[in-house]
DNA sequence: TTCAAAAATAAGGTATAATTAATATATGTT
DNA sequence: AACATATATTAATTATACCTTATTTTTGAA
């Protein structure tokens, strides 16, 4: 339940642009450790990110020293390293959703794409599009946006769904995202937040769902791990 | 009066993805020195592009290597070279259009966003981008985006306008762009493509004009040489 | 032919982003 | 206590991009 508190900058533009966009990308992963309630670990932090647990010792030290993060028993951000975070993934969002709408690019395209404008666009870009959106809360895969009005809902992963109850899709989680099939899998059977779905048959490796009135088809457990529903 | 041919592509999207950021800015600045009628000299190159001639030597050899060019007595684009060109060109147009039409950003902030954008966008992107627009034929200074259906003009400086004629603006030139003071105050004084000049006064150093039915103001010798008009 | 401009080459600097390999430090279990 | 495992650090490299100054070579025109 964050409230809208830009107001505050604890860096501006500029010194958002000096960094390097491993810094960036770190601070993303960081973020996103927390938001799903892992170990912020070094080496969660390289596995999420595909390089190295060198890599990540290196930029977080220099982070460290940039005072954007301190590290303890788990690397934690400052209040400017979180500032950081919370910007980059509110534009990685803002722009997910951007694409997605305002451009119609299909799901893997998006993101693709949205991983190469996060580097470069501007708050002035950033605020334009979310004028252009309408302030929406939420990416176009559910994750909330920060600083947005964003307000949590109670949900739970697909794969704990009860039988034949209706569900509203919530979150596609970002893991899936890594699979240009799989994202093209969900986009095209309609699995986008908002649909509703219902689960008809389970069993250890796969669920059978429905979407609204239309066929039956199977997912795998793995994929129905990383669908977030809600009641 | 260049023809939609984009479909015989002489470099697909992982190629162009490929070469680095420099080639880039180097294609687009030869391009552009052709597209003014100047002397397409690495020294002119690099006066363009601000850096040293020996860089521009550099990266054109190797630009060379790549097939992009034939270096001799001026720097010629081979068609691969010239497909680079008017690709990133077309992306930069489109871009500029996008960003002052669809996102409404004011022309200094065009200018700028639009530098970093034509190094990362990818063709859907620009493709998506074009269908949103409706196939415009020139950027938001009137500058023609390549392998559209823009038809040439007839067009003149506005320096060697006629006094107490009506002329239409047609064209921003892109030196002019890069003074964003200028580009802000030609944006305020409503001086853009498609408006309604007349040059009421001329003197040496500038001449004073006037736009549809609003005040007249005066602009210098130098930004008056780099507007264009057609009558 | 000589002079100046243009282009090329040589040598180097800086930043970014990774890597491997070796080492060190915890932590938890038997 | 000893061992294994997980975690973190450091050093030494590699690679690429992009830029510089200083110097030499080429070349075109007076």
């Amino acid at each position: 339940m964050e409230i809208n508190n830009l107001g505050k900058k604890l860096l501006n533009q500029d010194e958002i642009d000096k960094f390097p966009n491993s810094f960036y990308s770190h601070a993303e992963a960081i973020f996103h450790l927390n938001e799903v309630g892992m170990d912020v670990k070094q080496t969660r932090v390289a596995e999420w990110l595909d390089v190295s647990r060198a890599n990540v010792s290196q930029v977080t030290g220099r982070m460290q020293n940039s005072g954007l993060i301190k590290i303890q028993d788990e690397l934690e951000l400052t209040d400017k390293g979180m500032f950081l975070a919370k910007t980059i993934s509110r534009r990685h969002r803002i722009t997910e959703r951007f694409l997605s709408e305002v451009l119609n690019l299909p799901w893997d395209k998006v993101y693709e794409e949205s991983q190469k404008w996060e580097n470069v666009l501007s708050t002035c870009t950033e605020d334009a599009m979310l004028k252009l959106l309408k302030n929406p809360t939420t990416g176009p895969f559910g994750n909330p946006i920060p600083y947005s009005l964003y307000s949590k809902k109670e949900m739970h992963s697909l794969a704990d769904a009860k039988i034949n109850r209706p569900y509203s899709v919530e979150k596609i989680t970002e893991d899936l995202k890594k699979d240009c099939k799989i994202i093209e899998f969900l986009q095209e059977h309609n699995i986008v937040p908002g649909t509703e779905i219902m689960v008809s048959d389970s069993s250890e490796y796969s669920i059978t769902v429905k979407i609204q009135n239309k066929r039956h088809f199977g997912l795998d457990q793995y994929v129905a791990d990383r669908i977030f529903v809600a009641s």
